[in-house]
DNA sequence: GGGACATGCACCGAA
DNA sequence: TCGGTGCATGTCCCC
């Protein structure tokens, strides 16, 4: 059995993930919403399935505050995610919970299955804002954090009856507290059955549930119990300490990694449970699979959490610049990576094929051109060769947890491929290769509870992939699942162990991966030199020159989107993590061609740079003449152009090219040695563009630089090597 | 051994 | 004299 997806008025769909819509006043609809791009074979998710096509008004016209959730970041926008209704793309904040019965008919009976996960505070703001509405079914406070305990979503008090009809079908649970911390461990107290325990007493008659009484000598657990009861009563079933045992073993196996606050954080309306419980067969068992799929997908959920902690400690250990981080400031850092559960599929993102992150460089003209020294989201990828902007689903790869939208290389015609990263480019292009470079694909995800569909969602970040999280429902999918995760996991370790070693020959035919759809503007977006930070002593092993003030060839910065598959994909994951971090947004029609790290010859008076033959050759105009040609080159940073002339030299047999006339540029951003350049060609617009990124050591600066051919020889001889070519690269692996 | 590349340096013109 | 231009040369690494 796969996993199961669930609506009201929806189909029992066999999935890898879980789906438990109650769709009932949600709609029919065209599920535009990229769904279909995802991995069907991971998410089980079949065309046409509705997600969001909820009358908005059912999601907002929600009366009470307590259902809402702040303290979430905002869903990431789902690309191109459309809806019957209008208003699903009309840029709106998103409400991490925005689900709620409405005053109409349709969605009293429908929104009322919807996952919550919300902070503590904002739980015990909700559970006080239950008790003030004076709920029926309300549990004591101290019920409603217990485990399993179930709460009625407080719909507002014009809603009342309607609420009052809702649980009549509902019955008198709304939401289901996983877990009450205290609990956790305890599985008695969280499916405490007494025997003594008179169920049919427990059975209050609805027209008591309906008053708010006070259950003061009712413990939490017993409050559980009642459900728990309830429910196996209504089912003509005794309790089972299958669940308790379930969810005992379960979390035995998983306390290590699974707070109580993950368990308590999550929140299944009584609806949702009703139908999913109903829909995986129904009864004891259907409550059992629910309680597997949710407590399944937590773990899930909090593996992912680990892998990206892993992550983030063995790739964040170094700083970089980052240049728009003054100007765009990521204002959640630290985003919760529970999943987002929201019925408002309105994304903060009036573009909704774009979100835009947060770190959206603003116009040259509106930002700080003085760099500022900020923790770098992403270690610059040591010995990154590849186009820094080029985009591909690395970015998950690389970060999968970002809440930021920084794995948004959002292609509005992008649709949802595994992780991958390209082994076609001589330095690890994610978007060529199928070879899954980081943990599985874990991005920004929210256990959407649109309506009553209780799914997972994947969030395109900025023309990232979508990444599910879903939980398959059978542990054969599981499995499958966590033997892929393992596989990209294992994959990225090896990748990140040898990429600096590794050497790939670039692809001529490399192409630009459709990025970004600002047109040839999207220099505009971007702003001067990226800053990339390299580690300094400590990486020294890694630094391209080899030596602890040798800076690393910063991760390119990935300018554009640009297309593994076309450009010299060197990319890294991480890098390309750096680069949207930086702000700049990825455009599609820039083609990444070739990028260069500066040596102090190409840094000095003599205003030029020496480029890579091969690239050269490969992606720039084949030069009859040697004294070449001017070519205009607008720096993506400026949008200034620079008249650049692109000529050789004749050298021994040979050619010698050089990008000339290059010294007002590396002035301009303040290129230094050991920056780099990167030229990209806008497809569209035919044009050459150049970034310069600056990447300095985040140690202090170390000793003053060697002899020219010292400095040389170690850089040279670093594993990381010159960012710039390969041959560079492949020197510093002897 | 040959290719690629960093850079040294000679030459030349302008100040 | 200084700076720019162009070439030559040395070093490193790959084949």
């Amino acid at each position: 059995m796969k996993g199961v997806e669930v609506g009201d008025g929806g189909d029992l769909h066999a999935n890898d993930g879980i789906g438990l819509g109650d769709t009932g006043g949600c709609a029919a609809g065209t599920d535009t919403t990229g769904f279909d791009a995802m991995e069907d074979e991971a998410m089980g998710v079949d065309d046409g399935e509705i997600w969001l096509d909820r009358d908005p008004d059912d999601l907002l016209d929600v009366h009470d505050n307590s259902i809402f959730y702040d303290d979430f970041p905002p869903l990431p926008d789902f690309p191109c995610m459309s809806s019957s209704s209008s208003s699903s793309s009309a840029p709106a904040p998103v409400k991490s919970i925005a689900c709620s019965s409405s005053s109409s008919s349709v969605s009293s009976s429908s929104a009322a299955s919807w996952a919550v996960l919300k902070s503590d505070a904002e739980e015990d703001e909700d559970k006080k804002n239950h008790r003030d509405h004076h709920d029926p079914v309300e549990v004591p406070p101290a019920a409603l954090s217990s485990t399993a305990s179930m709460e009625i979503p407080r719909e507002g008090p014009d809603q009342g009856l309607e609420d009052v009809d809702c649980m009549n079908v509902m019955e008198n649970f709304g939401y289901m507290d996983l877990l009450e911390p205290n609990d956790i461990w305890d599985p008695s107290s969280l499916f405490h059955m007494d025997d003594s325990h008179d169920f049919e007493a427990e059975q209050q008659p609805q027209q008591e549930q309906e008053q708010p009484k006070p259950q003061p000598e009712v413990p939490p657990q017993q409050q559980d119990e009642e459900y728990m009861v309830q429910r196996n009563d209504e089912e003509g079933q005794r309790p089972s300490e299958d669940l308790a045992m379930l969810f005992f073993e379960w979390l035995k196996s998983n306390k290590e990694s699974i707070s109580p606050e993950d368990l308590r954080n999550i929140k299944l309306k009584r609806a949702t449970i009703e139908c999913a419980a109903k829909r995986l067969g129904g009864g004891k068992e259907g409550m059992k699979q629910l309680l597997k799929l949710i407590l399944e997908w937590v773990q899930n959920h909090q593996l992912q959490k680990k892998r990206i902690s892993e992550t983030q400690i063995s790739h964040f250990p170094y700083n970089y610049q980052d240049p728009f981080a003054t100007q765009s400031p990521n204002p959640n850092p630290n985003p919760s990576p529970i999943p987002n559960i929201s019925c408002n599929p309105i994304p903060p993102d009036p573009n909704p094929c774009f979100p835009s992150p947060h770190w959206l460089p603003q116009p040259p003209y509106m930002t700080d051109p003085s760099p500022v020294m900020v923790p770098p989201p992403f270690p610059p990828m040591v010995g990154y060769m590849g186009d820094p902007f080029a985009n591909g689903p690395s970015n998950i790869n690389s970060h999968p947890y970002q809440p930021t939208s920084e794995y948004h290389i959002l292609d509005s015609t992008n649709t949802w491929q595994p992780p991958q990263f390209s082994l076609a480019s001589p330095y690890t292009s994610f978007s060529e290769s199928n070879l899954p470079l980081a943990p599985a694909p874990q991005p920004p995800q929210a256990f959407a509870g649109y309506g009553n569909q209780f799914t997972y969602q994947y969030f395109p970040g900025n023309g990232e992939r979508l990444t599910r999280l879903g939980s398959s429902a059978t542990k054969e999918a599981r499995k499958k699942r966590m033997a892929r995760q393992r596989r990209v996991f294992s994959h990225h370790h090896r990748h990140h162990n040898h990429h600096n070693q590794q050497q790939q020959n670039p692809s001529p035919d490399q192409q630009a991966r459709p990025a970004g759809n600002e047109g040839c503007n999207s220099a505009a977006q971007a702003n001067q030199a990226n800053w990339v930070f390299w580690p300094s002593a400590g990486a020294a092993s890694n630094s391209p020159a080899g030596a602890p003030d040798a800076p690393q060839p910063p991760p390119p910065p990935a300018a554009a989107a640009v297309d593994r598959q076309a450009g010299q994909a060197q990319n890294n994951p991480r890098q390309l993590a750096a680069e949207r971090r930086q702000g700049w947004k990825p455009e599609k029609n820039l083609k990444f061609l070739l990028q260069k790290v500066l040596k102090q010859s190409d840094v000095g008076n003599l205003g030029r740079i020496v480029l890579p033959k091969k690239e050269a050759e490969t992606h720039l105009p084949e030069l009859e003449a040697r004294d070449g040609i001017t070519i205009p080159m607008e720096d993506i940073g400026t949008s200034r152009v620079w008249n650049m002339r692109y000529r050789f030299w004749p050298n021994n047999k040979s050619r010698m090219y050089l990008l000339e006339n290059t010294g007002d540029f590396v002035r301009s951003n303040g290129l230094q040695e050991g920056d780099f350049i990167v030229i990209y060609s806008d497809v569209k617009c035919g044009k050459y563009m150049i970034r310069g990124v600056k990447v300095r050591q985040s140690g202090p600066k170390s000793e003053s630089k060697r002899s020219g051919k010292s400095q040389r020889n170690q850089q040279t001889a670093s594993p990381a090597g010159n960012g710039s070519t390969p041959s560079l690269s492949k020197r510093t692996t002897k």
